[in-house]
DNA sequence: CACAATCATTGTCATAAGACAAAGTTTTAA
DNA sequence: TTAAAACTTTGTCTTATGACAATGATTGTG
């Protein structure tokens, strides 16, 4: 947990100029956390109010289709931030699922708080603003790839760019990011 | 002219909160552009270095595919906001082509003066953090739509939320939009 | 206005991907 | 440890969509 809480402050640091004290106050606004395998984070048809650090392990964000079928949203491995970003944002009730994938240790701070240390540490909010920059920069190139690319294309972008799903993660959930059903999946990788 | 000023400072008074004297100097910061049908405002290979906001006509953010297809990322009809953003964000080359699709009214700004601004009026920040939270949403709703939805349905669910679109987009464009060839959404139409 | 260019529609055919099912494999939990 | 559950792979069949082409409509331009 040590451990945890300098992986948080150098996350902190590195994404925005604040001193190393403010740093220590505002990485002391998270509460760390172990979750198992499969714990619901954030629940669809509720109201996001967190904000998540991933410190080890693996979140996913994922909703359900009409048909049923999951559909992944985004990956967030170890040193990354995530929350069920839409409904976080419209504060209205979540499509959204996020679990952890993996065993996982995470830092989570409440909206509220979030919100409130911008005004403690304007500096903070530009961790937020790169984060939505990002974030929208990671969707957009998405919908680029899966309007032009076909599914082996989009296989094949993720191995070069993003390799670290293909080995962690689970066949059915990379398809559900990739946008196919996991017996197309399984049969462009025996194609490769 | 003068009616398109007041309406970029009608968008800024909306969208901060800004009082009446700021957001005429910002305003000024801007400048008033007519552009004919198929202008190219910003081009693939290209860093990005403006922002603009439609008063009149609409504005059209696309890529080309490996295959040589237009995929449109982003349609930006008046009184609102746009960008090559990846590239703006990113400053890399841009991969997007921006163009007017109708003729049109436009205010630009060079993204030097845009972050400059923000020093002066902090406040004017809110604006693009505002845009950026805006386009990540649509985009990531893009991503489940692409992903989960089967042609008919991603048609279905453009006529309901952006009906415009297909009264005043080109079909071709549209197509392009929801990511599938002209032909196979003259053939979905024709289903309806 | 008239010609050229682009676009929209529709048809035929080919193909990528989905649905479903069966068998083998791995993970989970009692 | 062992049974159950979940996941992965592979096969067959069906279907949605793309590729290509022809025709007709619309738009732009000299």
């Amino acid at each position: 947990m040590e451990k945890a809480y300098s992986q948080l402050q150098k996350f902190i640091r590195e994404n925005t100029s604040l001193c190393e004290s403010d740093i220590e106050k505002i990485a002391l606004l998270f509460k760390f956390k172990k979750v198992k395998r499969n714990t619901m984070l954030e629940k669809e048809g509720q109201v996001c109010k967190h904000f998540y650090f991933v410190a080890k392990g693996c979140l996913r964000l994922y909703e359900i289709d009409k048909k049923g079928n999951e559909v992944t949203g985004k990956f967030a491995l170890e040193n990354s931030i995530i929350t069920a970003v839409t409904s976080f944002i419209t504060q209205k009730k979540s499509m959204d699922f996020l679990t952890a994938h993996e065993h996982s240790e995470i830092f989570v701070i409440s909206r509220d708080d979030f919100f409130k240390t911008f005004e403690t540490f304007p500096e903070f909010a530009s961790l937020y603003h790169k984060f939505m920059e990002w974030a929208f920069v990671h969707s957009q190139m998405r919908v680029y790839i899966f309007l032009g690319m076909e599914g082996i294309d989009r296989l094949k972008w993720v191995m070069e760019h993003e390799p670290d799903l293909l080995t962690r993660i689970s066949s059915k959930a990379v398809a559900s990011y990739l946008g196919m059903t996991n017996s197309t999946l399984s049969k462009l990788k025996a194609k490769l």
